[in-house]
DNA sequence: GCGTCGATGGCA
DNA sequence: GCCATCGACGCG
């Protein structure tokens, strides 16, 4: 066994240089890490399964295409912080910010498995927000900091695989990019899973 | 199992 | 007037 965790006092969380890449590297490079959510005395722990990259302002799907406003603002600063928005009035969707600051970059945390045994239906960006307790209040929230951060996969290598993004039919040629990856062997993936994913 | 539809609010 | 969604409903 690895003897560094006894020396090391806590686990390893993932550092800023982690997320200081195009979005279309971090978003499968985050499959398998553990998210984690320290709140009101509790830890939510998940394993990511399915993300989605949206990669920079000519991406007609990314929130940053419109230009820099209030709500995008995190987007356009420096890795590693949570971009957290509302959609159709109800849900909130966590992102996390990549690449370099004014690169406005994100990645859409979709789907994950919940861990230590707890029950819970993380199989979607609205339902994954509302278990894990993630809301607007986190928006621009550091995650290289202790309140809520990732921690690297454990365990073995996940099968990736890429299909195009979900509801993002509006976006012209940027509809069939493949630019949403999940964990083949997961059964917490979001509903549309498809035959024709693409090994990565 | 599928397609369709309404809820609901911030934003441009 | 859109939405990076979800769950309820009606079908047969």
């Amino acid at each position: 066994m690895n003897s560094s965790k006894a020396i090391v006092g806590r686990p390893a969380s993932l550092c800023r240089e982690f997320y200081a890449r195009p979005a279309i590297e971090l978003a499968p490079a985050l499959i398998g890490t553990i998210l984690v959510h320290r709140i009101r005395g509790r830890e939510y722990r998940a394993r990511l399964v399915e993300t989605e990259a949206y990669v920079g302002q000519h991406d007609l799907a990314c929130h940053a295409s419109k230009g820099r406003t209030k709500r995008t603002a995190v987007m356009f600063g420096p890795p590693g912080f949570a971009y957290v928005y509302l959609i159709y009035g109800m849900y909130d969707m966590f992102n996390i910010v990549a690449a370099a600051e004014g690169d406005a970059q994100a990645v859409l945390v979709r789907a994950a498995e919940p861990l230590d045994g707890w029950k819970a239906d993380l199989s979607g960006p609205g339902k994954l927000c509302r278990a894990l307790r993630i809301g607007r209040a986190e928006n621009g929230l550091d995650l290289t900091g202790e309140k809520l951060f990732l921690r690297p996969p454990g365990g073995e290598k996940s099968r990736i695989v890429r299909t195009p993004r979900v509801g993002v039919d509006y976006s012209g040629d940027w509809k069939h990019e493949l630019l949403r990856f999940y964990d083949a062997d997961s059964n917490a993936v979001s509903k549309p899973r498809r035959a024709d994913a693409q090994p990565i």
